[in-house]
DNA sequence: TATCTGTCAATACACTGTATCGGCAAGAGA
DNA sequence: TCTCTTGCCGATACAGTGTATTGACAGATA
């Protein structure tokens, strides 16, 4: 009934019970739950029980269940560390890409929760003002543009490199040689001759580190900005940025 | 029990029904419902019931959901129209950037389908396929590199695009105005002071456009690989690609 | 002490994906 | 033509989901 937002309103007055309960305990214990086992894991019933109480329990501090997943995701953007404030922007931007990357190998589940809403949790929410802010051009327009191209990039990088790796996973622990063809059905596809330049890929690609390949993209990215807004920018492997400047 | 891909097997020998069925059948039923409803709309029973027939039916055509949901997507693919082969690099990773978005429009559920699994359907291996024929660079590395990239951020874009796009029309149509922090939550966190930069974007920038801001984000993707690759390319507005060379 | 208020457990409902089983109808063999 | 097999389909069932409803019980207040 109340429309205002979970970060609003006031948890119940923790009754004294035997067994205590606040919104942190069932957020840490879904993200338990999750981490373990996939966000299939997470439902009022399992999560309740990991913390010994009846399901409607939880309803008490959590008004539905895609309020508990937004608090989930808060709960992850506060163990992204900001950027140094006195990064440039390449640096810091470079800091925010790497810190969502490895937050979501902590948290697969993470990457998931993208599509169902946008994230203004309170540390979404300073997580996206310490991005901007390491940003420091003169045009508005162009701080936004470059950090929503480097996000979009991110969590569609980020978000494949999970899917590769859960294919690999259920798919019988073929560890690197999965996207080698040695499915038998890729295999099959890429003998009918009919994907002559994917079947080159497979074959010949000697760039299959995912880390390495999320860091050629995202130098991509950067690039661009720096020489679409005529940025100062070292090619590669230079220790110190320029202080940025628009046009 | 069978391991072979949904892709592989035949489906069951049509033999004549009242209510004749068929995996195509199937699929657009399905797709058409997530596109009426969302993908809450696609259930067995629900799909079976569209098609005057009982929900266990669908397991001859179909064995499991996540394969009809494979089924979905690989139709999506087979409505992209691959770039014309006389492309250059940059003009035919625009017109795969398009070609994606343009069909996320028409089916806001495809980028809902990215992490359940990798695409393997024989649309999405062609789309994949024409997509790095379109990149004649000489080196193969830089081939899936530029197209891993651009794909990244295509649908980093898109996903961010949709998710805005139904968060303005669950919270009451709030047209364009709501990232201009319209909802009430969101002016009082503003109004804390804690996100001045934040704040500035939302009063301040003009750019509000989403059309425009996917064009720009990939702008900066595709100047990122010609500018690393050495690529001739011009800055903006110009007609002709000179045709790529690997340095 | 009596009343109110807020928290919780139990139950129930509609819905999901899918395993199992039983029948039925078409094709094959005699 | 009669039987038998085979493959498809419907009905039922099961375990699980999110959540609305209800009723009890405990602590605070009058």
């Amino acid at each position: 009934m109340s429309n205002e937002p979970v970060w609003e309103r006031p948890e119940p007055s923790g009754k004294p019970s035997p067994t205590p309960l606040s919104r942190d305990l069932i957020v840490s214990a879904a993200i338990r739950l999750a981490d373990a086992g996939g966000l299939d894991e997470v439902s009022f019933r399992k999560v309740a029980a990991a913390l010994n109480a009846g399901p409607m329990r939880l309803y008490g501090y959590v008004e539905t269940k895609d309020e508990l997943l937004d608090l989930m995701v808060d709960e992850v953007y506060g163990e992204i560390t900001p950027p140094p404030s006195s990064a440039g922007w390449r640096e810091g931007l470079r800091h925010v890409a790497h810190g969502i990357r490895d937050a979501t190998k902590r948290h697969e589940w993470f990457i998931d929760l993208l599509s169902n809403r946008p994230h203004q949790g309170p540390n979404a929410l300073t997580h996206l003002e310490t991005t901007l802010a390491t940003v420091r051009f003169d045009d508005i327009d162009q701080v936004l543009g470059a950090v929503g191209a480097v996000m979009a990039y991110v969590f569609g990088a980020v978000r494949g490199e999970i899917t590769e790796l859960r294919a690999e996973r259920s798919s019988g622990m073929t560890e690197e040689q999965w996207q080698r063809a040695s499915g038998p059905y890729m295999q099959r596809m890429l003998a009918t001759g009919r994907f002559p330049t994917l079947a080159r890929v497979m074959h010949e690609s000697s760039d299959t580190d995912p880390a390495h390949r999320f860091e050629i993209g995202l130098g991509y990215v950067l690039d661009g900005i720096a020489t679409r807004h005529n940025l100062a920018w070292r090619p590669a492997g230079s220790a110190s940025e320029p202080s940025a400047q628009s046009p």
